[in-house]
RNA sequence: GCCGACGUAGCUCAGGGGUAGAGCGUUUCCUUGGUAAGGAAGAGGUCACGGGUUCAAUUCCCGUCGUUGGCUCCA
């Protein structure tokens, strides 16, 4: 007999060999039912695993997300049978589950897939799923399964199981299907009852762009046809709230082949709204001490040479701008450093000034890849709410926590309470990739996880993402869509000063090298708007939306009182506007709330005996007859409930 | 940059070898209206661009540009 201890701490007995199948039909037949996968002393097993020790037990439902990736896992092996009978001849690679869903990243040769093949391939997937086919996992030996790629000509496979430990390698086999697989399964195909191929697209064999590129085919299952419909649903409300549709319909900014790709033009209203979040981050800037600058867009090549900037992205950069007599050589400005590294050069400092803080939102131009460019996410053109901070290397610790504490203000004010804190580090197979000494990079990095440790910050580490001459604390937001984008940033570089020979004068009158924080809240303002919007579906927070309310007489002989109300509201500083078309009350509201107004008020012969308004919410709720005062205390007290100060 | 898809009116989209359609918007006129579309009439398109095939191309083929889903990259 084996003592089996069960999550909840409970220990169970089973003879030697049990299953963990066996286990949770000890515990229910629903519970045998759904179990699709289990994790025994945290190693992965199938639900069919004969367990021969004492150990602890989770068993895995569709609900948990183990459950989920065993079978997503177990659905791409469904793939790439369907694929193989499909196209004989092809070469299969690696096919692993990921958040939502799986690939398969394939080798066809000659073959182009297309989406007018998805629907076969489907059907073909579906019916491999109907055969209830067992998912069967084997040892086998490095050399046995070398052979068996070797025999059918995958180098892929090949190449995969040279890296592997003899003794270490599995093969899943179910129906007359067969893969190297580490394992994670769920019991049989029999349990996917949804399939559905969601697209292609080119993939670098490991990642690497030098290497072959294969043809990854995404696809998503699901135990019930009724999920893969609210799967397929949510996708399409989520494009609901794509930032570029949005964009487009309120009015915020737009892009023209003719001025350039990655390259986004803001219309009034969108410009408007940049405003307001510049506005609101100066405030708390100020109050924490920064002072703003202003650069030029350009800087002389030398400047990026001397930061180094030129050596690790000039060749691959927008190309120098030559002047015509002296044949000068500018930079489009990719990064507002140098130039705050020139700007406290400029003035010598004591110990007893620093921190000196930097701030200016600057416009930087960097050459993205041409396939990289995305709405205004990724850009080539783009405005950083950029800071340096020049401190003694006594202060960063603190300073970076004061950057924390001002990033996380911003994130709060406008309603982004789910983020991911990076902790991004070098790499460490990777030295090369990075500029300045080990001892510094070793400082810094110990400084951005004391101080995230120190605030709390619930963070993870990624090895490799390190910026070349910094560590750096990034602060990501998930898109409609999932998709992971870098909002703000904190980053701590001890190598500018160096390069650019920046100095304080110490209190033992010697000269000493400042140390350098790079700071971004938003990030850049075309990527953090274009993130609120995804968030927000284009119902900014009251205190940010262009236009608080709009005025909608019921008819013409309303205006005049409408202008009134109008004039009234400004003076209470609401932002609203005055709709006076010549059209009916019905349609007016139902623009305002296409239009996403918060407040639509409306005048009529009502209001305009008794000197009040009529105020319908945003998405219909009647807030009955007011006065303007009544409805400018609403206004505040929501703006002050999201908007603390600083 | 690479692989796949897409590009028709301001917007959303239908169509298809014989030089084009809808809805919304816009313009003009009528209507003066009470909480998500009042009515009528009109204007608006080198079917992204450049080649090729064809008697004939917006439609088929090739290329370019742009957009897009990924990959690589991301100071």
């Amino acid at each position: 007999m084996i003592e089996i201890t069960l999550p909840d701490g409970k220990t169970v007995e089973y003879p030697k060999g049990s299953t963990p199948l066996d286990v949770a039909r000890g515990i229910s037949e629903g519970l045998a039912r759904n179990v699709i996968s289990a994790r025994f002393n945290n190693r992965k097993v199938e639900a069919s695993t004969p367990l021969e020790t004492d150990g602890k037990l989770i068993l895995y439902t569709w609900s948990d997300e183990e459950g989920k990736k065993a079978f997503w896992h177990s659905s791409s092996h469904v793939l790439a049978q369907a694929l193989e009978e499909l196209y004989p001849g092809i070469k299969l690679t690696i096919g692993p589950a990921i958040d939502s869903g799986f690939y398969y990243d394939v080798d066809f040769g000659e073959h182009t897939l297309s989406e007018k093949d998805f629907l076969a391939i489907e059907k073909k997937a579906l019916e491999i799923a109907r055969g209830k086919h067992d998912f069967r996992m084997r040892e086998v030996s490095k050399k046995d399964a070398l052979g068996y790629y070797e025999k059918e000509g995958n180098p892929y496979k090949v190449e995969l199981i040279e890296n592997l430990e003899d003794g270490d390698i599995t093969f899943c086999d179910h129906d007359t299907f067969t893969d190297l697989c580490r394992g994670g399964h769920i019991p049989n195909t029999g349990l996917i009852k949804a399939f559905k191929v969601l697209s292609v697209a080119g993939a670098y064999w490991r990642g690497d762009e030098n290497r072959p590129q294969l043809t990854r085919v995404y696809g998503i299952s699901f135990p019930k046809q009724k999920e893969l419909t609210e799967y397929l649903e949510m996708l399409e409300e989520a494009k609901k709230r794509d930032h570029r549709k949005l964009g487009k319909e309120l009015e915020l900014f737009t892009f023209s082949q003719k001025v350039g790709q990655g390259l986004p033009l803001w219309l009034p209203k969108g410009a408007a709204l940049r405003e307001r979040l510049e506005q609101f981050l100066k405030k708390a800037q100020k109050k924490a001490g920064y002072e703003m600058v202003v650069t030029p867009h350009i800087g002389q090549k030398e400047l990026y040479v001397t930061s180094g900037h030129y050596a690790k992205y000039g060749e691959d950069s927008f190309q120098p701008i030559h002047t015509p007599r002296e044949d000068e050589e500018f930079l489009l400005k990719p990064m507002n450093c140098p130039h705050h590294c020139e700007i406290y050069r400029a003035t010598p400092f004591s110990y007893r000034e620093l921190p000196k803080r930097y701030a200016e939102f600057g416009t930087v131009y960097r050459y993205e890849q041409s396939g990289e460019l995305h709405g205004l996410t990724r850009v080539r053109g783009f405005t950083q709410d950029d800071a340096h901070i020049f401190c003694t290397h006594d202060q960063v610790e603190s300073e970076f926590m004061n950057v924390i504490d001002l990033t996380l203000y911003v994130l709060g004010s406008l309603g982004f309470d789910k983020f991911t804190a990076q902790v991004s580090i070098r790499d460490p197979e990777n030295p090369d990739k990075y500029i300045g000494d080990t001892a510094n990079w070793e400082k810094a990095e110990a400084a951005i996880i004391n101080a995230a440790t120190e605030k709390g910050l619930d963070f993870v580490i990624e090895p490799g993402e390190a910026a070349f001459y910094g560590p750096k604390l990034d602060f990501m937001i998930k898109d409609a869509l999932g998709r992971q984008w870098q909002l703000g940033t904190i980053q701590v570089d001890y190598t500018l000063p160096e390069r650019f020979d920046l100095t304080y004068k110490g209190s033992d009158n010697e000269l000493h090298r400042p140390v350098m924080i790079h700071r971004a809240p938003f990030g850049s303002m075309e990527r953090f708007v274009a993130l609120l919007l995804e968030h927000t579906g284009g119902n900014f927070p009251l205190w940010l939306t262009p236009q608080q309310a709009i005025v909608l007489p019921v008819s013409e002989k309303h205006e005049k009182y409408a202008q009134k109300v109008l004039n009234s509201l400004e003076n209470h500083e609401i932002r609203a506007l005055l709709d006076a078309r010549s059209e009916t009350v019905g349609r007016k509201i139902r623009e305002a709330e296409m239009g996403k107004y918060p407040f639509m008020i409306i005048v009529g012969d009502q209001e305009q005996a008794d000197g009040t308004i009529s105020v319908r919410r945003h998405g219909g709720e009647d807030l009955g007859s007011i006065t303007v005062e009544a409805l400018s205390g609403l206004v505040n007290a929501e703006i002050n409930s999201t908007l603390k100060s600083f």
